[in-house]
DNA sequence: TATCTACGGAAAATCATTATCCAGAAAGTG
DNA sequence: CACTTTCTGGATAATGATTTTCCGTAGATA
């Protein structure tokens, strides 16, 4: 993860670029993007955000989101059935791996996902743009809490 | 992709295994689903429903296709902004390749998936379940159209 | 100062999916 | 054959994360 005030400042920078302005909120939003160590919901951001300037509304978390994920500055992990997460940090798709115990998500360090993308590039004829690679396991954490001996 | 007709007859005899009764609406969906190539969505195949069964609801679509996959029949792939899909073919997980343009959704057969489960498991220290791998690109009859000449 | 646009906030709307409730059909029981 | 119990379908309401709408205001511009 790159250090999070570098990140912070490389987020700031860009809005300034697209000339749009750097409200208090905003700018407390992309603290908190750029310092998350895992992948927040939209939730979970707006409880801090919320605790800072309690006027907040989720919706001003919401569209701060949506306007960095169109500049391209922060990947939004849609489910389904859970919240969606964010990641401003990784803003590539790359694949993770969520445990289905606690719900943590990390991004494992794998080599092989190119040749399998053009694998399925090859076969297929597809033009591949993107990818959303999620594996769901246990985390080495829960494996011992299950397992206590 | 199995005979349609083939997997109809599994499906029902699992129905049938299990203690569910076979009422019309659900062997209406089994065969929707043995003969489905793509991956329809729930609204999709409610739409072929009602037309045989102009009474039938929504929610006997979604009790039905929740109770297939609770049995394992039915591959749900959930979407957060679209509609989910389901796939009652090949009920395990599997790599999915979405077209952007169409949204048509294709099954590539590719050799690479276990190796790269099996990187990440190493890497982590995960107990790898299960995975979600969705590829997005063009499909060649959209890239075809794109570019008439 | 005047004007224009972007922004935040509250509230309402959206919409796929789920839950609830009830009536009827099927299955089981004796 | 009653009787009971369970399952099922259908209508409807509820759910809940996310989006939209609307409006007052702050900030930029000149």
């Amino acid at each position: 993860m790159p250090d999070p005030e570098t990140r912070f400042q490389q987020l700031e920078a860009r809005l300034k670029a697209s000339s749009f302005r750097l409200t208090p909120q905003r700018i407390a939003l992309l603290r908190l993007i750029a310092s998350s160590e895992g992948h927040p919901s939209a939730a979970h951001l707006y409880e801090q955000i919320h605790a800072q300037f309690p006027t907040t509304s989720p919706a001003t978390v919401y569209k701060t989101l949506n306007l960095l994920k169109e500049l391209g500055e922060v990947l939004e992990l849609g489910f389904s059935h859970d919240d969606n997460r964010y990641d401003g940090n990784r803003p590539y798709p790359h694949p993770h791996l969520i445990c289905v115990r606690c719900r943590k998500i990390m991004d494992p360090q794998v080599s092989l996902v190119n040749d399998l993308t053009q694998e399925v590039a090859d076969l297929t004829g597809f033009e591949v743009i993107s990818h959303r690679l999620d594996f769901y396991g246990v985390c080495p954490e829960c494996r011992q809490s299950d397992h206590p001996q």
